[in-house]
DNA sequence: CTTGTGTCCTGCCGGC
DNA sequence: TGCCGGCAGGACACAA
């Protein structure tokens, strides 16, 4: 499941693969996918003759720039891109295909389907959904510690729920939510309205630690790992809580646990996170 | 207003 | 062996 560092890896990467290219024609398989326009005939013709200028972030989103459009594009948890060209073998699970005047193919893999896209007009894809309540995330310059503290600390909710809603803190999803706790040595159910200033900045210190990290290593490995077939992958970094449950925890030696917080699986060292 | 629940979708896993 | 129910998960619509 691409979390922040993963879109940001796949957004190097891809970048260097699509701009300056022309769209020829966009083939959807599964129109769901297409959240807007309603129509998906017209998110296919809009896209002609238009050129890719460059590929953004923002919080988990990947946005391709078109001359006149954008595409706001969210991975969810399996959705992945690739460049091939027109004469490769179409894998399994592919629902859209950008066609490019040069012969080669922008390609979007998804088998839970769960990924959208939005195509908006260019410059006003932060006045509307999906992007219009997105916080900063926070490895942006502009982000807002006041803002964030201010969140956590009227809110009633536990913080693992807290650091996984968008609106509140950006590109956090369930496994770097579990490291950035136990990094801050936060206990997930701890309400955000009982946690201190030292522990809300404790958390937003070791979200960006976190992060930074992971985007680092996405960023060392993805050289060479752009295989032929134009995917991209990356290495999974070492991982302190999330999926270590039954283990000795990196710190302490005590046992990992996983427990279930909101519906979602959560890894937490008891010792390193006290309740 | 805030917070909780259902929904989408399919591969995988455990139980029988 | 093979079937099948249940589960996982990000963000949003809707309910309470």
């Amino acid at each position: 499941m691409p979390e922040l560092p993963e879109v940001e890896t796949i957004r190097q990467t891809l970048k260097q693969l699509v701009i300056g290219k022309t769209v020829e024609s966009v083939d959807v398989s599964w129109p769901k996918i297409i959240q807007e326009p309603d129509d998906v005939e017209q998110f296919s013709t809009f896209l002609q003759g238009q050129t890719m200028h460059d590929i953004r972030r923002k919080g988990k989103f990947l946005l391709f720039d078109l001359d006149k459009h954008v595409i706001v594009s969210h991975l969810r948890m399996e959705g992945k891109y690739g460049v091939y060209d027109h004469n490769d073998e179409v894998m399994a699970h592919t629902h859209v295909i950008f066609h490019f005047t040069d012969g080669t193919e922008l390609r979007y893999r998804d088998v839970r389907k769960f990924g959208t896209m939005h195509l908006q007009e260019k410059g006003m894809e932060t006045t509307k959904k999906p992007l219009v309540l997105l916080a900063k995330d926070p490895l942006e310059a502009d982000f807002s510690l006041q803002t964030f503290k201010e969140k956590v600390q009227k809110s009633e909710r536990n913080i693992k729920n807290i650091l996984l809603d968008q609106s509140v803190i950006a590109g956090l999803g369930n496994i770097y939510v579990d490291e950035t706790l136990f990094l801050a040595g936060v206990h997930p159910l701890i309400k955000g309205a009982s946690l201190t200033d030292e522990q809300v900045i404790q958390i937003k210190q070791a979200a960006v630690m976190t992060l930074q990290d992971a985007v680092r290593q996405g960023g060392t490995t993805i050289r060479s790992y752009v295989n032929s077939q134009g995917q991209i992958g990356m290495f999974q970094q070492q991982l302190n809580v999330y999926a270590q449950n039954d283990s000795p925890c990196s710190k302490c030696e005590d046992i990992i646990m996983k427990i279930k917080v909101n519906g979602r699986g959560t890894h937490y060292c008891p010792t390193c996170q006290p309740i």
